[in-house]
DNA sequence: ACCCAGTCTTACTGCCCGGT
DNA sequence: ACCGGGCAGTAAGACTGGGT
């Protein structure tokens, strides 16, 4: 066909794919042409993109003619960039080179270049040592790139050999000194980059902050040379690529299932909690080795700072993760993988050394790795775990430290500042510091609560504004300190297990949920999750059958549930109220529903009367049940959590659905509804605090009897056993349930008058209600609930 | 001066999760 | 239910050391 129609194929290479352009001779020979000229620009465009920091010169410079040696550098400059080209942070860069040039005083028959090529080992010697007089440090890549890119003129490449080569003459001639500089690597913590900086000879110590600057100007380097490419492969893309066919650039890979695998396995999602557990960890590390008693140990206390010669403790990272525990590492670094007795290992407190070779190499792949090296760049910004500074060294020398990483001793932490500050503090405001000394675990926990409050709860603050926030953006998201998943191993499986006993159907009771979490020592909020999870997975599942599913949830029953289902109470219950129900109030009504009826059939009835009777009806029973539960629900959860898992919820007198609305409108439409109801639910609130605090003082007992004293403890004890925390019977409560219900009465008439005569009153009613609505804030309700 | 293989980093992208 | 931000994995270019 290509024959007889006289077609032109060309295979084009976008993405590393072959894809083939079929083409008719004239649109070809068209083409042809046209590409010609793009190869041209192309070409021009190759050159603006070697416009790096080293050729930068500002526009400023360039309005200014006077001065020979500028001219000269437009020349060079006009051959392969547009003027006035700006890039950040190099400004200085600029100015070297307009410096350097200008310095550089040429014979005039040597200023053009095309006149005299300037590859010479001579001149390529004047202007780094020029360059050099002016900044100080160069990197030597930075240097290459821009002595490369001025010398490509001749038609070569100079090599980095050559550079190097040049380098070390003026190196041994005294000229310049150069060192090797190691940073952190991102993504594997066991090693470090090195790169080289060449250093003016007036350059003696290498202090800290010049490393810092090193390794800025380095980072800034690369992300300077990568936004480049990007843009190149971008324009390529858009040139070569056939309109209309997109070819997928990666493999799908179904993440979903390893993140879930890693979960299962303990992994916590949350970064700064990962990074506050590791710090922790590494500090106790730290402080288990016999250097300690150098920084702390053998001074003594209130004396810190005097004894304290070095600010931080140096240490094997390595020979650290060698001893953390498996369990941590689940949870810090995370695996996907299963390998045998993990639990049991966990369990055990096993370490990581402490596990065989090929589970090790197993567990610690690529990918954790690669999590835990980010997890080391974390607090190696946050000033807490530093590459140590012995790996600074001079070119040549090479040593194999085995500290590879320095703890730091002393750290700090700086307050946000408020974005909108008071007119009166806008010159004097000063930055409020925490400093820290870790010599105590408490002070470490006191430095993460320090943390935390201050950017998590910063409100308006400007967390770019201070340090830590300026540097690690982590540490101002609320999702990376979300604590959900914190828990033990042990805590972990209990709770799988009883999730799995309780919600067979996919759906636990809000009532268990706050069991499960006293019992097992968590919050009611990491049990709804767990809850959560399992549901919409087994919602998610497709490839389940309903018949499958029920077999799967079968199998899973306890004995007394099988010979329920088998005796048939469910079955008969359900019929005879489905048979019963004029409404779903009245099926409701009935109370061995609540007890007898699993979760699912009760849905199922709800879902069916509200099928019959479209609009479920609100009488003042249901508005009662549905305070009820919703009150106890926020005075479990607590002020901060005000999401109602309406879903999770037993004892409601209508689909979840339905509540939630019926709940949103009584808050909403009256202002004095909604504080009486808060009001209420710090009532409750409170009287669940006294619980938990009843319970945890009954659990010390228990655990160390010898402490309590008699009499208080059978006080207590009778106290504990009578105190029905949400009972609603207590007058206290009791009455303050009737004034809200007596108050959507209220609300009830008023809107019935309000339906009746629909004309000017109306509006003016409902003035009174948002009328009421600025009241009831006014009202001392709660400091939380509103 | 150029090539090659290996390593490292960043931009990009799809998915998840929390908030509304 | 929807939206948007954040996270983590992936692709691919840049760089490096070794070699011709």
């Amino acid at each position: 066909m290509l024959k007889k129609f006289n077609l032109t194929w060309e295979a084009e290479v976008p993405d590393k794919t072959s894809q083939y352009r079929i083409w008719t001779s004239k649109n070809f020979s068209l083409y042809k042409a046209g590409t010609a000229l793009q190869n041209f620009e192309a070409l021009s465009e190759d050159c603006d993109d070697c416009s790096d920091l080293w050729s930068l010169v500002s526009s400023k410079d360039l309005e200014s003619p006077s001065s020979q040696g500028k001219l000269l550098l437009l020349e060079e400059e006009n051959h392969d960039k547009p003027i006035g080209h700006h890039i950040q942070n190099n400004r200085d860069a600029s100015a070297a080179v307009s410096q350097l040039v200008e310095e550089d005083k040429l014979p005039s028959n040597q200023r053009r270049r095309r006149c005299r090529p300037l590859s010479s080992d001579d001149q390529r010697h004047r202007r780094i040592l020029h360059m050099l007089k002016k900044k100080k440090f160069v990197l030597k890549v930075e240097l290459h790139k821009w002595l490369e890119r001025l010398e490509k003129k001749d038609g070569k490449i100079m090599d980095r050999k050559t550079l190097t080569r040049t380098l070390n003459k003026l190196q041994q001639e005294g000229s310049c000194k150069c060192i090797k500089v190691s940073a952190p690597l991102v993504t594997n913590y066991a090693r470090s980059r090195l790169f080289d900086v060449i250093l003016h000879s007036s350059v003696g110590d290498v202090s800290p902050e010049l490393v810092e600057q090193f390794r800025t100007r380095q980072r800034n380097f690369d992300t300077e040379s990568r936004a480049g490419a990007a843009a190149k492969v971008k324009q390529n893309q858009h040139m070569t690529a056939i309109p209309g066919l997109r070819i997928s650039r990666r493999v799908k890979v179904y993440k979903p299932l390893l993140l879930e695998a890693m979960y299962a396995n303990g992994f916590i999602g949350a970064k700064m909690i990962r990074a506050k557990l590791f710090h922790k960890f590494l500090w106790a590390y730290v402080n288990s080795l016999p250097n300690w008693c150098n920084a702390f140990g053998c001074t003594k206390a209130g004396h810190y700072d005097k004894s304290l010669n070095q600010s931080c403790l140096l240490f094997s990272m390595e020979a650290a993760m060698k001893e953390m525990p498996l369990e941590l590492f689940l949870q810090i670094v995370g695996s996907a993988k299963k390998i045998d007795n993990m639990i049991t290992l966990c369990r055990l407190g096993k370490t990581l050394s402490e596990i065989p070779t090929e589970e090790y190499n197993q567990i610690l792949d690529t990918h954790a790795n690669g999590r835990l090296s980010r997890l080391v760049n974390i607090l190696d910004k946050l000033k807490l775990v530093q590459l140590a500074k012995e790996f600074l060294e001079d070119a040549g020398v090479s040593s194999n430290a085995m500290y590879t990483h320095s703890m730091e001793l002393r750290p700090y932490i700086e307050e946000p500042m408020p974005r909108i500050l008071p007119s009166s503090q806008l010159n004097n405001h000063r930055k409020i510091r925490h400093d820290f000394v870790l010599s105590k675990k408490e002070f470490v926990d006191s430095y993460w609560e320090t943390l935390e409050c201050c950017y998590l709860t910063a409100g308006l603050a400007d967390p770019l504004s201070a340090f830590p926030g300026s540097s690690v953006p982590e540490v101002s998201h609320r999702r990376s300190w979300c604590s959900l998943r914190v828990m033990t191993t042990e805590q972990r499986l209990e709770l799988q297990q009883r999730i799995m006993d309780v919600g067979e159907k996919g759906k636990i009771p809000f009532k268990d949920c706050v069991r499960i979490a006293r019992e097992l020592n968590l919050s009611v909020e990491q049990v709804l999750r767990l809850s959560y999870e399992r549901q919409s997975r087994l919602h998610e599942q497709p490839s389940f059958t309903s018949k499958q599913k029920q077999q799967r949830v079968g199998s899973g029953l306890t004995p007394v549930r099988r010979k329920r289902r088998a005796d048939g109470t469910s079955l008969k219950l359900l019929k005879r109220t489905v048979q019963a129900s004029g409404s779903a109030e009245q099926i409701l009504e009935q109370p061995i529903v609540d007890e007898e009826v699993p979760m699912i059939s009760r849905y199922a009835i709800l879902r069916k009367s509200c099928m019959r009777s479209k609009r479920f009806f609100w009488t003042c029973e249901s508005d009662r049940k549905l305070l009820m539960a919703y009150i106890r629900v926020r005075a479990v959860l607590g002020a901060r959590y005000y999401r109602v898992p309406w879903k999770s919820l037993s004892d409601l007198p209508a689909p979840p659905h339905t509540c939630l609305r019926r709940m949103a409108v009584l808050l909403k439409t009256n202002g004095k509804i909604r504080g009486a109801v808060m009001c209420l639910c710090n009532l409750l609130g409170e009287r669940y605090v006294r619980y938990l605090e009843k319970e945890r003082s009954l659990k010390r007992r228990r655990l160390f009897p010898q402490i309590s004293n008699r009499s208080q403890e059978n006080s207590l004890d009778s106290d504990c056993e009578q105190f029905n925390w949400d009972d609603f019977e207590v007058p206290e409560i009791k009455s303050a349930l009737n004034e809200v219900l007596e108050l959507i009465q209220t609300e009830k008439i008023d809107q019935a008058k309000r339906i009746g005569p629909v004309n000017q009153k109306n509006i003016n009613n409902d003035n009174d209600v948002t009328k009421d609505t600025i009241c009831s804030q006014e009202l001392p309700v709660s400091n939380f609930y509103i």
